[in-house]
DNA sequence: GTGTACATGTAAAGTGTTACATGATTTC
DNA sequence: GAAATCATGTAACACTTTACATGTACAC
């Protein structure tokens, strides 16, 4: 999903702003499977008010940048609808962790477990993360999706646990 | 994990053609978290030959290209080594299925539906072809990825086969 | 005969990240 | 006094995909 649409798409749940999008992105609801930054954020929805898929209100602010907030338009919100119709492309995951463990013949078996150990704290901040997300419901397809991370974050914790020996074996 | 390093990392498990990295890369072991198109895979082993990392003997064949197999050499291999020592970043993961779903206000109950069918049916395939590659193990390493490759897609599938009700309750 | 697998490679176009530029306010 | 948060935006760079170019062999 390019960030158009996940821009198009993030509008559709509310208004926001630029900065706004990249905070959920990058550490709110989203963050789970989606990814973009301000450099590819900001131009997006530049764009999208060339072409009639949002309106945008100034808010001035001191000391700060007038604050820009995006709205859909119905045009906006038909071109989505028209977007989604699209057969969902595959998932793409991309892992250095694993990566990394599987051409880690040459690497120290300190090194190795020391990555798994950092890998498994990291899922139970996720973890906790993703548990408070959860109370602050949204809609019925967001706890959906909440309840979908968090059950893939719990199963990759307890493979982990269960079989990092294997990484060791001779 | 940039193309350059994955090809280098392949390499180290044995030699292989660009064209044997790509099916690697697309279907095999390493699909489940990685990523790479002819585009860059090719340009990026003619860069490593320019640089030493690798080596390639070239195999007359009738009718087809010379099949280029290209082996890492010893500088690449500690390339490779260098580049394992770097901490991991984060995973990315992109779900086009899941962002389907979170803005799938606008779309209709059935299409919906379709979707998580659609869905169902592919992690069941792709469990199937883990298993098949499972059997035909490699390193205790590649057991391992490809073991937690499996336990994630069997998570999924229970998950939205226990809670896809979520989605059509009003 | 039509499609897929084999096998290499290039060029253009698109997409995205990183680093920069600016600057007040709040927290440690 | 250093770092994070708020807030926008651009430019250079990196990376990737897509489409093209070429051609055989085999299965259905």
């Amino acid at each position: 999903m390019d960030v158009r649409t996940l821009c198009l798409g993030i509008l559709a749940l509310g208004d926001a702003t630029g900065y706004e999008i990249k905070k959920l992105v990058a550490d709110g609801a989203f963050s789970f499977f989606s990814e973009a930054s301000y450099g590819s954020i900001y131009p997006a929805l530049s764009r999208l008010m060339d072409e009639g898929l949002v309106t945008c209100r100034e808010e001035a602010q001191d000391g700060k940048p007038d604050k820009k907030i995006y709205s859909l338009t119905e045009i906006g919100r038909e071109e989505l609808t028209h977007a989604l119709q699209k057969d969902p492309g595959p998932d793409r995951q991309r892992s250095e962790f694993l990566a990394s463990l599987l051409f880690a013949e040459a690497v120290s078996p300190e090194r190795v477990s020391q990555l798994i150990d950092d890998r498994i704290a990291h899922h139970k901040e996720r973890i906790i993360a993703l548990k408070e997300m959860v109370q602050t419901e949204l809609t019925p397809a967001s706890d959906f999706v909440l309840g979908y991370g968090l059950a893939i974050q719990e199963e990759a914790l307890r493979y982990l646990e269960a079989h990092r020996d294997m990484l060791f074996q001779k």
